[in-house]
DNA sequence: TTAGAATTATGCTTTAGAACATGCAAAGTT
DNA sequence: AACTTTGCATGTTCTAAAGCATAATTCTAA
């Protein structure tokens, strides 16, 4: 069974933050409901005004959460990598989602009913306790995001995407090549700026020597100085 | 006893969202352990990169949440009432306050140690859901603010300012005045502008009879209209 | 009451970044 | 190979909003 086996695999690199927390009937019940779906390249997972039902895990792949803006203009507000969860803030709100998720690149999302998840919180502290500690540390980041991309300065707010690229997914293993690979118009995307600019300040970056360009390889020459950028403003 | 005195008055008014779902043991504890205090205009609550060591509970005035930014520039990220909580975000997330906490005008506020919280939540699950659900409703809302603040023209983002104060503090008797007096400094921190255009655009609003202006006594003239400006981008 | 400080109001100048246009190069399609 | 599509790069123009200067007004304190 396809979903039994991936689950598994999961669970032996010892990433599921959440299955740990779990008691021997909970993760049967987990096991029963839980199901794995594979998303293509730019497929979106939900949608903006969707109604939430389930709770999402990123399996394998690369996953974006965006909002739609004025004239098609998009903003990622944040990035996911496996093991990691998502699609159940709005379910918790009690509202429809104020944002969408979509496939960075072709990957594997398992999905459970929130349903489940809420009964499960009613009975399990330490599971409430995650999502009360994920829920805070989003609300701290984008508390943040609101001040960076309304204050700084382009290349502030790129360089800042680029180090919340390292962060996320980082390196290859050469330990300087970015481990995602994105339009100029996603990097434009995460850092509130036009593709132009995206375009422009990476090769004012690349002249500076502060990293390379190559396509969509990007490699980080200068950490230090790409912080330098980020802080100043 | 002051302290008590208040918590009833504050009962009283069944406003407090949290006493409801306390047992008499619980109520105990708070009222042991709840502090008053009194804070004047201005005052600061507590500061960004201080360490989260209390709920806070405001019983009377208002209270603005904000951050510092680059130039001395301030982004207010949230207003609160009376009878709401804040500051445990940070303790949640077990990070230090990215954000800081002030009186808007002479304002009474209620302490409680966050380690009592914490294990009032362990052993009350409807407290762990109240806590789950404001988070909840908070990031939505500042994952919003990202775009509006980023991407919305300057009126647009004024209307929208607007609206929050009319929602979240409402109106005066006459149905019309806002019950709320903040320097135009404040509405441009509220907004992502500089002082000059929030005066600016205050003035064009009552010049296109949408608002009228009194020194710092607003009258919502044409809420309808507000609202679409703020809509339209 | 007057001096001085803050706050509000407005006009003028400057600029960061958007919008637009165009040229290339790579990659896929027929 | 000829075509089309898509994404990257760069130069030019334009504008929303910041920055700055200067009054007028209101508030504060001696």
């Amino acid at each position: 069974m396809i979903i039994k086996s991936t689950l598994e695999k999961v669970i032996s690199e010892d990433l599921a933050a959440i299955w740990s927390l779990l008691n021997p009937e909970e993760k049967r019940l987990i096991t029963d409901n839980f199901e794995i779906h594979n998303f293509k390249k730019n497929q979106i997972i939900y949608a903006e005004k969707d109604h939430p039902m389930y709770l999402w895990c990123l399996l394998k792949g690369k996953v974006k959460l965006y909002k739609d803006g004025i004239g098609g203009r998009q903003q990622i507000l944040r990035l996911y990598r496996p093991i990691q969860y998502f699609g159940y803030r709005a379910y918790f709100a009690n509202e429809p989602y104020v944002s969408s998720a979509a496939a960075f690149e072709p990957s594997s999302v398992g999905s459970l009913p929130m349903d489940l998840v809420k009964s499960m919180i009613d009975n399990n502290r330490d599971l409430a306790w995650f999502f009360i500690h994920e829920l805070s540390k989003n609300l701290g980041g984008s508390d943040t995001k609101i001040v960076t991309l309304t204050q700084k300065h382009i290349r502030g707010r790129l360089a800042e995407a680029l180090i919340l690229l390292i962060d996320n997914y980082g390196f290859e293993d050469d330990g300087k090549t970015l481990k995602i690979y994105m339009a100029r118009e996603d990097v434009a995307n995460l850092s509130n700026m036009t593709t132009s600019n995206a375009i422009r300040t990476l090769s004012a970056f690349a002249q500076e020597r502060i990293i390379t360009v190559d396509g969509r390889r990007i490699k980080i020459v200068d950490e230090a100085k790409l912080r330098q950028i980020s802080k100043f403003g």
